[in-house]
DNA sequence: TAGATTGTTAATCGATTAACAATC
DNA sequence: TAGATTGTTAATCGATTAACAATC
């Protein structure tokens, strides 16, 4: 079915989602391209090739059907029903993290927390609490949590990942700067936030040269 | 000079400056993309093309000087020295980026918090004090503040942007899911949770469905 | 019907990768 | 010298954009 999806696509699906919701919240049953792509300052042609690796077909002069739509994104991306996952490396990124509301919308659920620190482990934060890591394996088992979140310090990542593998998680979504090391059948997502912050302060950097060119 | 720079390096650059930086304090002179390449694992090719952007030349069989590139990097990014930035959105996200240590290896310091929360304004969170949003203004203004943090909830976050905007902000790191609208001389970069959390559970799910067709 | 919109096929654009000469 | 490494030029790959026929 879907062989390839671009990764461009995928992520401007959730922009998708969160406009077809909104739309369905206000009872539209039709949208068309053209509407969405006003609305997330997108081109036309972008949004109709994106929209096309949904399998869900449009009507000329009408659009898309909405609740087809959200159904065939949500499918997707597997955000059908919220996933659990476990959250490793309760700093304040890790304490955030677990308080963050909007995940909800997103497929993703943090149950509990993990870390080494005597001081934290036992104590709860925004409801969740935070367990010992060596029991990480044992727990992991038998929820069935297959997802987890890494917050941890930079050097401690592989090692943690490696943990978390031997664990039996499949999917980690690495908030560490490093380049984890993984087997074929364990998926990482990396949230590069000096990366981002890179093209940031280099655009202004860029900005402040030419201004001083003129 | 560096008329036309590639995202994409730019997004590379944070991993090269971290493992010069750690070269560096081991008192290597000289590094190779080979190296780079193997540590980092990324392709020597790519690496040599990334590193030719700083415009720091090599010596064959010898590599590049790690001082001159980790200047050449930090000039490239406007990381010489910290820029310091005001936070908007004093919620659990807001306060653990108020409290990440990490940023001050990238350039960045944040000096402040605002919100319009009376709860949360006279509060300290890791050090820095939470103002009146509506002081924001004048406060970058005395400050000479160009840079701001968005962390505020996604109904709010084009008035804020606004509110930014007129108060002479130029860079905006926007951890909101919207697509913001700003004048030509301002700069957003967006770090967008959803689409990376898509990206993780969208290959998380199509693993599932190869798996099943096995 | 007229016209807006979809969906397909082709063209363009930009980044990655490959090939290889130049260099120390 | 031999050989590892750089840096340049060309080839490949994949995403975006354009053009346009099909559709209601």
């Amino acid at each position: 079915m879907n062989s390839h999806v671009p990764v461009p696509t995928i992520r401007r699906l959730p922009s998708y989602l969160r406009l077809l919701r909104e739309a369905a919240a206000n009872r539209m049953e039709f949208i068309s391209g053209t509407y969405i792509a006003n609305d997330l300052k997108l081109e036309p042609i972008q949004v109709r090739k994106d929209l096309a690796i949904t399998g869900v077909v449009g009507k000329p002069r009408m659009g898309f059907a909405v609740i087809e739509l959200i159904q065939a994104i949500e499918e997707l991306l597997g955000w059908t029903n919220a996933s659990d996952a476990f959250l490793v490396g309760v700093g304040s990124l890790g304490i955030a993290l677990m308080g963050y509301d909007g995940f909800k919308e997103y497929g993703l659920k943090v149950v509990a927390g993990f870390d080494v620190d005597p001081e934290k482990i036992g104590k709860q934060f925004h409801g969740k609490k935070v367990f010992d890591l060596n029991k990480f394996a044992e727990l992991a088992k038998r929820m069935g949590i297959c997802t987890s979140i890494l917050t941890v310090p930079a050097q401690y990542a592989q090692d943690v990942t490696d943990i978390l593998v031997a664990a039996g998680i499949k999917g980690i979504w690495n908030f560490t700067p490093i380049k984890l090391q993984v087997p074929d059948d364990v998926i990482v997502e990396k949230v590069d936030l000096a990366a981002s912050l890179a093209v940031l302060s280099s655009k202004l950097q860029a900005r402040q040269h030419n201004k001083m060119r003129e």
